[in-house]
DNA sequence: AAAAAAGTAGACCGATTGGTCAGATTTGTA
DNA sequence: TACAAATCTGACCAATCGGTCTACTTTTTT
């Protein structure tokens, strides 16, 4: 019976397994993979990966927490007199270096939403909106203050967030046409090109270099 | 033994069964749905499903066709001489639309092309680099005539793409955030949003009417 | 060193699933 | 009406899956 859960091999393990359901997750959906098959990519035996989470659905549940607890940004303490421009880009380009470095994660989390979110717990549901909120009043305080074009920023939210996570979500259709996956290199370039759609298109732009 | 494949009762009983499908197979993926499941909301028997499709894969396809095929837009006949902020909103607007009324579509071609398009068509890859290649080449030329801003005309795309499809696959979110599910009023709200923010991006703007 | 706790692992089980088969029923047609 | 093609359907099956149980080994603690 597991009672310290936080000893070495189990921190490692867990890590392990995580990392291993997160990748299958996002390939195949959660009904699409099985506990073996996760077993088998962290190398462990099935009864193993059952020993740290209890169920299949309390494993998923565990990769959706860690996906969800590493999203925090510059953008969370952004103030009324911060720069609309600086802020923006920052945080696109932040959402663009995770897209690059943890598409898999970006997956599971789209196929959740796709589905429904009903994995998602209230909490999560409660502070993202409470997130938002705080989001779209610094955004209004920036139009008020004349620093930016009146766009609705909420749904400009909703468009950061499309475009980036569009380029870990659909990085296999990217990939078909441009006959090569994205590299470091093609990320920037988008990056580029997003945050200067975005930021013309609220009127703004950013101090040269 | 099917012969006729295309008699009334069958196209009937096939265009109910795909209907059914798509909407299970966009709430609980593809592994997730059972052919039962599948039957049941199409009411008939599970046997049935499978007489008019053989496997579960072949109706999966079947659902991806019948998706794919009704996905074209005035954009795709656009001209050198077409103006492009009329040309670009008009297939916001459509992209748009198809999210309201196919969200479900949008939805399992999402979770397709996230878990890699592996059963998406040779043909239908092809079909679709083509079609974008030619969309590059009537972009390029607006820019080189100085119709336009010179974005990158490929990522443009991309971020139409992933701006307007957001609205079918992440509703949930959405849902979540504002309280309640977008009606129509609001898709107009977000499609009015998107294209300003878009063509403003791009150095364009809609003539005022 | 011994006891306790944590971790590993094989055997096993009930439930579900995709799919088959054989036969019944309906529909179209000459 | 007669016959064949098309449609419908219940019974059935092998495979897989999530999960349990029991027992063994390793690590930690006292």
């Amino acid at each position: 019976m597991p009672v310290n859960v936080s000893s070495k091999i189990s921190e490692k393990n867990r890590s392990i397994i995580i990392a291993a359901a997160e990748r299958l997750f996002a390939s195949n959906g959660f009904k699409g993979t099985s506990i073996k098959e996760i077993a088998d990519s962290a190398g462990l035996p099935k009864t193993n990966v059952l020993y740290y989470f209890k169920t299949k659905q309390g494993l998923y549940h565990a990769v959706l927490n860690q996906i969800l607890d590493v999203w925090n940004s510059r953008f969370d303490q952004a103030k009324e007199e911060d720069d609309p421009a600086l802020t923006l880009a920052e945080y696109i380009y932040e959402k663009m270096q995770n897209s690059l470095h943890n598409p898999c994660a970006s997956k599971v989390f789209a196929i959740e939403i796709i589905n429904g979110g009903h994995n998602l717990s209230d909490s999560f549901l409660a502070e993202h909106k409470k997130w938002m909120e705080g989001r779209v009043t610094i955004l209004q305080s920036w139009i008020d203050q004349g620093k930016m074009n009146a766009v609705n920023p909420e749904y400009l939210l909703y468009h950061i967030w499309a475009c980036t996570q569009h380029y870990a979500d659909f990085s296999s259709q990217i990939t078909n046409l441009k006959g090569k996956p994205m590299k470091k290199g093609d990320f920037s370039q988008a990056t580029d090109e997003l945050i200067n759609l975005i930021l013309t298109g609220c009127g703004l732009s950013l101090p040269k270099e």
